[in-house]
DNA sequence: TTGACTGTACCGTCTGGACGGTTTATGTGC
DNA sequence: GCACATAAACCGTCCAGACGGTACAGTCAA
């Protein structure tokens, strides 16, 4: 166990903050006082704020297009087809609700450029998942339901009733089978 | 044509300046700046900023729920299912990007209670929609594909090529009116 | 008279960031 | 192995501007 760079020391401290006290309290300052570097050290990394939110950014959506890859080679691997296997992943995602993205979505707001290239990687990725599919139009359906969910949830305003997550899931998964008629 | 109140004067002012300059320029002078009013005057009417938000969110909401509510009636009238035509006015919504929502939905990340009021409503409201449908399960998740794609489509982040948009449309439609086999 | 404002002055606080200084790591020549 | 130079990493302080909110005297139409 190598000790952390600094680098992720502040990325970490920072999304901290963010869990903890909201996207509002996301200061320099704050993050300097709990990542036990100095404000001066976390300018030295990230030059200014923005810079800060994209490296929290970078992080989480390469996270995201990690676990998707993933599903996708083993379903490959398998010879299954791939899009339960990434509905399964991306359910995974959503019940491990952090906080942190729902502020970094709001920080988005305001610094458009944020996820511009984050952007990027993801529309290729699902649009490929979607032209994989056997019903493409469907499958483009069912990840716009996953956007969704995990977004009303991470905003807390889903309307989805929780006992019927269960069924939307496996039902998710059966329409990826069997598509359309 | 009668006067506008000045109540309603200063929510469209504020609605202005958050299209134009971005949810992060929503201050108090703004607002009295853009609306004519002086800032003693929106203080009048909203003691405090996020009242001002609160004011700009029930009307938000409230007019996504009349127009539901508006498709679920003549649908009912026409003795037609009711989702199809709440689909077409939820894509009709879509369409009219506001940048408003945007700036709002992040509002809302750092005070979680404006939306506390409207979510009991919208998810009521969609409750019901999918409870009425042939085939509640997947009118949810046809609804969470319309979030999906309002949300991403609010924060830039669509991966969806616009070409498809018509195609997704129309499948939703033909989904809303025969139930999954 | 009263409610709906205007206009201005003011306060306390927060925050991003600039800046100059200091420690630590990394060579480099001898 | 050692002295020295150089740059990278990091510290702590200070500042200017912005913002929310208060206070309060005055205006004006109903």
């Amino acid at each position: 166990m190598s000790k952390p760079s600094t680098r992720d020391t502040i990325l970490d401290a920072a999304t901290d903050v963010v869990a903890l006290d909201g996207a509002k309290q996301l200061t320099i300052d704050a993050v300097a006082a709990k990542s036990g570097v100095s404000k001066g050290g976390v300018l030295y990394h990230f030059p200014n704020k923005v810079a800060l939110l994209q490296g929290m950014v970078d992080r989480v959506i390469a996270e995201v297009i990690d676990d998707v890859q993933k599903a996708r080679l083993t379903a490959t691997e398998a010879g299954e087809p791939v899009l339960p296997r990434v509905i399964d992943a991306l359910f995974e995602r959503i019940d491990t609700n952090d906080s942190v993205s729902g502020g970094l979505l709001a920080a988005s707001v305001e610094h458009r450029d944020l996820l511009g290239p984050a952007r990027e990687a993801i529309s290729g990725l699902f649009q490929q998942l979607a032209n994989e599919a056997p019903d493409p139009i469907q499958a483009q359906i069912i990840l716009l339901a996953l956007d969704g969910l995990k977004m009303t949830s991470l905003l807390g305003i889903s309307h989805v009733d929780p006992n019927q997550i269960t069924a939307i899931r496996q039902r998710m998964i059966a329409m990826a089978r069997e598509p359309y008629a």
